[in-house]
DNA sequence: CGCCAGGGCCATA
DNA sequence: TATGGCCATGGC
């Protein structure tokens, strides 16, 4: 297993998977709007919610005019809805101290930008690097439930915090933006398909490089 | 019916 | 640092 990497698992599942061409959306702002609203949830609901906001998904100021209550009873199928009312709605709040200028915002240092997104109430880690990956052009490893699911069925010395997996994961990564894009995009994929909490090694397409799935062979 | 879904906040030890 | 309760809808 040493030479197991996390560029080698990149490339097995991007020969399989092909390209993702992630994120969903038809907008920056709906991009953003996408990763509040997927927290903890499937992305079948978070579409429900997105589509009864109709064309204001693009538009930011009616976000920031819209009452909370309402914007919470209009993305109700996303579930755990008030409190992701108020979390766009401080989202906005923020965004709007750059006149919602996604090339704006692109232009503030990655960490700096980072320890923004932060101190937003309701966006953690996670939210913050998608943020910063898909919309804001910074380049980040998401490191999420699914990619210690899969490394650590793959069997690798997987770090114990959010920030551990990350740096670590990025030490073995090249300096490229579309490659952090893919690569969070292909291990959901490969969640969602084969590496699930009930896993389907028998028909997992890199088992050759999962242990887990070696040892689940009959 | 129970499990699961692309987290984060807060209280607690 | 890390665990547990809480938030909630909807598909299977």
């Amino acid at each position: 297993m040493e030479k197991n990497n996390y560029l080698e698992i990149y490339h097995k599942l991007y020969d399989y998977y092909g390209p993702q061409a992630w994120w969903p959306a038809s907008s920056n702002l709906e991009m953003l709007l996408g990763s509040i609203l997927v927290q903890r949830t499937n992305w079948r609901n978070v579409e429900k919610a997105l589509a009864r906001l109709e064309t204001n998904v693009h538009d930011a100021n009616y976000l920031y005019q819209i009452e909370e209550r309402e914007l919470s009873e209009k993305i109700r199928p996303s579930g755990f809805y008030r409190i992701k009312a108020a979390r766009i709605k401080a989202f906005i709040t923020w965004f709007r101290n750059y006149n919602y200028d996604v090339s704006v915002v692109q232009d503030i240092p990655h960490n700096k930008l980072r320890s923004e997104l932060l101190s937003i109430k309701g966006i953690g880690d996670e939210t913050a690097d998608v943020m910063l990956l898909y919309a804001f052009e910074k380049h980040t490893f998401i490191a999420d439930q699914y990619a210690f699911r899969i490394f650590n069925r793959i069997g690798m010395g997987v770090p114990s915090t959010y920030r551990g997996l990350q740096k670590m994961v990025e030490k073995g990564l090249p300096n490229d933006i579309l490659l952090y894009q893919e690569y969070h995009a292909l291990l959901v994929e490969h969640a969602k398909v084969h590496c699930k909490v009930k896993p389907l090694c028998n028909t997992c397409p890199v088992k050759s490089i999962c242990a887990f799935g070696l040892q689940k062979q009959e």
